[in-house]
DNA sequence: GCAAAAGTGTTACTCGTACACCCATGT
DNA sequence: ACATGGGTGTACGAGTAACACTTTTGC
């Protein structure tokens, strides 16, 4: 009961004086992976505050009181990759009370897929780092990592945002390594090609990926067919499942 | 390359004065589900401020800056139903420039389950409303709940959720009912039960339903086994599958 | 007895899994 | 020739979908 009345005491306060509300900051942090040189990535920023002595932290930036959240996200981007064109979504919002020295700032948290190929390096400050051997963070950068890696495990089961890191033009082998990596496992690759050809997901773009040394068969180029895709949505039934290898 | 010059002058903005930034305010608001005379509801709070005219809105508050995001939600919870013993998560963040008059506030958005048995009416400004037929809502409320229904949807098929808002001790047909609300289509209620049966998530409570005026066979109540719960979820393959009749 | 709802039995079928085997290619 | 990776065939088994059938109860 008494939070009851906490809460009624709070309406009022609220009533006559709301500008007391009006003292806080947000900010918008990116957990961006790409997939490069068969290794699950993500770019850190090297914060420059003295404060910090360049330890790194999730790009992001502080939101103006009239600054659209989508624009803020934009700007971002081009510091990062040179151009906001890729897949992202927002994750949640990190609250904690004390999560800024500066002030009470909450942050948004976004999670975002890009192959390395659309990655321009613009920007010196960031580096992309293997997800499994992340330095320690500054603020709680490193409590937002988990939150999107699940989101993305959830994701990539769901949907075929797979693609969405992979080059164009990519080959099944890659499909499969991204998934081991992201699970931890291994899959039965005769099984994982015959599903993923059979999801109506994918196109052959008709040429053999011929890479330098590589032994054994060459194997076939695919691009992800988004018209497939959206003629199957319809159906349900998207995408294959799959299970670990023993 | 414009986006990106704009960033520049924002840090550098940012370095001389961060104060601008610090003129935002938050708010959480709830989207929270009951299950209650065959239809599933959410609670709306009749809004008292003037220029809303008694418009219902989803309950919510604002939060002060030194306030922590869970308690405020407690305070709010036991505004609306008494407590704050029932499920929730938090959803997103909404943050749309114009979605508030009174300047830039950011709304976090929970979205909650509870049993209407649970449910205390402490205050008559809250109603509970069928989620089929919801009013015009102020600010941006309508747009909050459908992501509230799409994450209820996304958990019910993957966690036991279900059973954060059927009684305590519940009938299969209760289950059923409810799924069916959701998801707006009917069952084989045979092959549902059975498969509820063999989930290894319920125990009979060993006790018959004597509703009156009832026709048929009398059902046997159940109630949610977290301990079987906790023990199967170390295998995977948790709860079921299902589609629905033509 | 009849209707309605709970609950059981049975069968056909789908789909994932495992694994043997074949194909293409570089050294 | 052989090792390596791409790709095909196939058989087993688990689990779902459909539906007929039985049981319990109120009127």
């Amino acid at each position: 009961m008494l939070v009851y009345l906490k809460h009624l005491l709070m309406q009022q306060d609220n009533n006559t004086n709301i500008n007391h509300f009006f003292n806080a900051a947000f900010s918008v942090d990116l957990v961006l992976f790409t997939f490069h040189e068969g290794e699950i990535k993500i770019a850190l920023e090297k914060k420059e505050e003295v404060r910090f002595e360049g330890q790194p932290g999730l790009p992001g930036m502080l939101i103006y009181p009239n600054e659209d959240t989508g624009s803020a996200l934009e700007s971002l981007s081009a510091m990062v990759v040179g151009h906001s064109d890729y897949y992202r979504n927002q994750l949640r919002a990190f609250t904690a009370v004390a999560r800024h020295p500066q002030g009470r700032v909450i942050t948004i948290g976004y999670y975002g897929l890009i192959p390395f190929e659309k990655v321009q390096l613009v920007n010196d400050k960031i580096t992309w780092n293997n997800i499994e051997s992340l330095p320690n963070l500054c603020y709680d950068h490193n409590g937002i990592i988990p939150v999107a890696l699940e989101k993305f495990k959830n994701e990539v089961i769901h949907q075929p945002v797979i693609f969405e890191l992979l080059p164009e033009h990519f080959i099944l082998r890659e499909i499969i390594e991204a998934y081991e990596l992201l699970f931890k496992k291994n899959f039965d690759a005769a099984n994982f090609r015959r599903q993923l050809r059979s999801s109506g997901l994918i196109a052959p773009v008709g040429k053999i990926r011929d890479t330098e040394h590589q032994i054994g068969r060459k194997p076939e180029e695919y691009r992800f067919d988004k018209a497939l895709y959206q003629a199957q949505k319809q159906k349900e039934k998207i995408g294959f499942t799959f299970t670990a290898n023993s």
